[in-house]
DNA sequence: GTGCCGTGTGGAAACGTTTCCACATTCTTC
DNA sequence: GAAGAATGTGGAAACGTTTCCACACGGCAC
């Protein structure tokens, strides 16, 4: 429980080198005048010393720390996975670093309640600007710099990044009526997200616009994972009228409904069709057809807004829209009535 | 740049509840004697202003987050992915929260430099204690709690969490040695790092021990990246007489492999075999053999004993040894001489 | 009734920085 | 050669906490 750590501060490298420790403080972060002698001396008592700057008492003083945080439900989640990696190529760009805080799993009992928390903690102390993926939290302190990708319905808005969802599913279910089919599944994500209402909104409309009859008993709440796909797999797949295809809210949900065709003795694409949303990287080997929505990107144009943000430009957009695109791979076939 | 964020502190909670910052400290924490009225009192308040505790205040004064921090050089490499993927469910496990630094990439030309002063900034600064994966920088502080995965070839001692990477290799090279392979490419990993030295070590000495000369032409070094591994990839497969099968050793290189193949005209596994190392996700649908050696595993053990290491119950080993197995898939073919 | 312990509270020191201010010294410039 | 700018430096306040210490009050034992 007990830390002894006595670390080496600024006053014990000001000592060492007989300076005063704002001269220490210029040195370190090359900003002051400083002759060319005191630099040189005080670095290499810095080198000898082993000293290394506290990063809590610095940003707690200067609010600046070229720290950009990112704050994540799930590390492990594929959707997260790639929106990191957006995430990092900015950061490389912009000569930050980053910080990632998660508390492992979106399931987790108070799961928001501390992400909440840990918004205004990272931000009022240790990070220059947040980026929030997934805000399931409905409502956050207003503080300072920052980006949320997918937006909280109850906060719709920016700044933000998001994909223009309804567009997308548009395209996958007309994809869909082109094969022919015309019984289709839908299982749905988060309806707290934009995300999730604009998708199931996109899919009725789709319907109406259609002439077609909506069936509910096709109509399944999902919440973006794995297992929510599996278990609204297997009812759509057991009725007495099986679907002819389903579109999944997510590719994880859509794993989930390879997974559950699978068991109920299914092949995909003859028996079933299936189109998922997001791209994951497994959605190539999958032979998934699905709606990319560039995740990668998303984390890139965040960064990059937060940025703005952090420098007081304002973003010239409230909220970037990702455009999507439909990525036609072998889990569809054509349907003949 | 400037942040002109004033947030609430304990203090305008004190002010604002009448009563003096210790007794909101004590409430806060609930440690020490609060009277139930006040306690009651001092909550409202605190909802009231919608006070959200300085994190690096906080941690500089008291020296206790309930933080895990993990450093990685790169957030996007599969290895990385993985292991974070174990180091979530034991935070998890552990209510412990987790908290990621990354300089975004390994090649960053000052990324040694940066990780190394990152360990002991998050460790004296805002982390109870520190995983470090992939210890590039061959030297920091001595600072209290770190555990590292993978070794320093400068700094073989723990605590560390490591594969056996010597059986794993020869378990490797003994399989296409089974299958008729003599012409065995080898591309290598980081020198600095004791994967990297135990594997090359590994697949010298299964050429010497059955007797077979190695070919300095057919042993390349690498770095564990993709990249490398499809440099050496169309380097060996160049050669007036190409090997047979190439060990690459990781994923991530034998991966480069393919690309080399695919573009020299190699099909795998008829014209080329190949093994790799890690068993990344990725693997399974690529059809790789390779070596598991249980990334997930090594997060999660790692955690544990950087746990017990915050406790100060000294952990009962230094080192933490994960046990490899060979999965074989379909990259690999006999080879008839 | 004096002393001591348990409970409840507030003031102020300490944590390790950055930054503001004051003060020297040297260099320009008219 | 005097005024003012540019350069170089150190002291101390400030950041928002936690924790140590002091104090006050009531009750209980002797």
């Amino acid at each position: 429980m007990a830390r002894t750590r006595r670390s080496v501060t600024i006053i014990d490298v000001a000592k060492a080198a007989g300076v005063g420790v704002s001269t220490v403080s210029r040195v370190i972060n090359n900003k002051g005048y400083v002759s060319e002698e005191t630099h040189q001396r005080v670095s290499e008592v810095i080198d000898d010393l082993g000293y290394a700057q506290n990063l809590a008492a610095r940003s707690m003083r200067s609010q600046q720390t070229n720290l950009i945080g990112l704050i994540m439900p799930d590390v492990t989640d594929p959707f997260c996975i790639e929106l990191m990696r957006g995430v990092s190529r900015a950061i490389i760009e912009l000569d930050y670093d980053l910080i990632i805080y998660t508390n492992g799993d979106i399931r987790r009992n108070d799961s928001n309640t501390r992400m909440q928390q840990y918004v205004s903690i990272l931000n009022s102390s240790v990070a220059d600007g947040v980026i929030i993926v997934i805000p399931l939290a409905d409502d956050f302190p207003p503080v300072s710099p920052v980006v949320s990708i997918d937006l909280n319905i109850n906060h719709p808005s920016g700044p933000a990044v998001i994909a223009t969802n309804y567009q997308g599913v548009r395209e996958a279910i007309d994809h869909l009526f082109e094969l022919g089919h015309r019984r289709i599944g839908y299982i749905g994500g988060r309806m707290e997200l934009m995300s999730g209402v604009q998708r199931q909104k996109a899919f009725e409309d789709a319907f109406k616009e259609a002439g077609l009859p909506l069936d509910d008993r096709l109509m399944l709440p999902g919440e973006f994972t794995f297992s929510a796909g599996y278990q609204r797999g297997l009812e759509l797949l057991s009725l007495d009228e099986p679907p002819t295809a389903i579109f999944a809210s997510n590719d994880q949900a859509a794993k989930g409904v390879y997974q559950a065709a699978s068991e109920l003795g299914f092949r995909i694409p003859d028996d079933l069709s299936v189109v998922g949303f997001d791209n994951i990287p497994e959605a190539a080997y999958m032979g998934l057809t699905t709606v990319d929505q560039h995740v990668e990107q998303m984390g890139y144009m965040g960064t990059k807004m937060l940025y703005r943000l952090i420098q007081e430009d304002d973003p010239e957009e409230d909220i970037y829209q990702i455009e999507t695109t439909l990525v036609v791979r072998g889990s569809c076939q054509p349907f003949d009535h």
